[in-house]
DNA sequence: GGTGAAACTTCTAATAA
DNA sequence: TTATTAGAAGTTTCACC
């Protein structure tokens, strides 16, 4: 696939549709004056290189009774097992994300939980995975989470 | 607001859209039986519930060159600064979600940035910030996401 | 590349059950 | 609450710039 680059109305229609993915290809189309045919091509092609790889709802997990979310470090008795490991957090519920890690932890992840108790259950299902030698558990009090729209807009100012 | 109940036929809508957000209510409508008006009412009230925040492009990252992710841990001089400084965090561009946690640190952020000296610039706008005593920073090797889909489906389970 | 219009599909709100 | 319906709105294709 040749290096796709994506140009200043491309970046407009990202713009748009990353906080609204439903707001009509007519809309987009007035407020950039371009036709919705010309909309409709431009985003198959962007998401046809790849770039836009699909499209979510925003959920509000508090609403839904799951407002703990923590970080847990974890630490392994022999790194030859990360990749191991790393499966097995992954397989985990409740685990939103997972890397292997340079620093002091060989696995970090996130967890989402409904409160601590039930973190505790998620929690020590990862210090019963094998290969794992202690975990650390960091709690987030409060989440500040920045936008997509405004990253996006980091990076088209970089392009 | 009344405490909000979502029921089965909300959550096989849910599940259809979380991983598409522009599948069609009529496609909707047809596997599960009922009526495009009556996906469309519903989907409406989990909206006005605020359960549905709203909706998001899934993009890739790699793909526009941004491919360094890293978390960094924020140890402050005074925990009375704590506030400021997360303000001041998440204030910085390319750090794309930020928490004041329990642990070993005081705030713990996520960065997304190009390459390793991109990043540097990043964590010394951190370092720079009054009142910031130290940050280690982990770096991820490797990523490895569980989609909304998979966590909602454990918290359909529970509910 | 883009347009504009036609053909087709979907949305949405009102009404009825 | 849900279904039906019908006009409004949106999408998508295509002949032509």
């Amino acid at each position: 696939m040749a290096k796709f680059k994506l140009d200043e109305i491309d970046h407009q229609i990202l713009d748009m549709l990353i906080d609204n993915t439903r707001v009509p290809f007519t809309d987009i189309a007035k407020k950039l004056l371009i036709s919705a045919g010309t909309v409709h091509v431009r985003v198959k092609k962007i998401e046809d290189a790849g770039i836009i790889k699909g499209s979510s709802l925003t959920l509000d997990y508090k609403k839904l009774g799951y407002s703990f979310i923590a970080y847990i470090g974890v630490y392994l008795n022999n790194t030859s097992q990360t990749k191991f490991v790393l499966e097995r957090i992954n397989e985990l519920p409740f685990v939103t994300v997972a890397h292997i890690t340079t620093g002091k932890f060989n696995i970090f992840c996130k967890i989402r939980a409904r409160n601590t108790a039930h973190a505790k259950d998620v929690i020590f299902m990862i210090d019963d995975i094998e290969g794992v030698y202690r975990t650390e558990t960091m709690i987030s009090l409060e989440e500040s989470i920045n936008d997509k729209k405004r990253l996006m807009h980091y990076i088209f100012k970089e392009l």
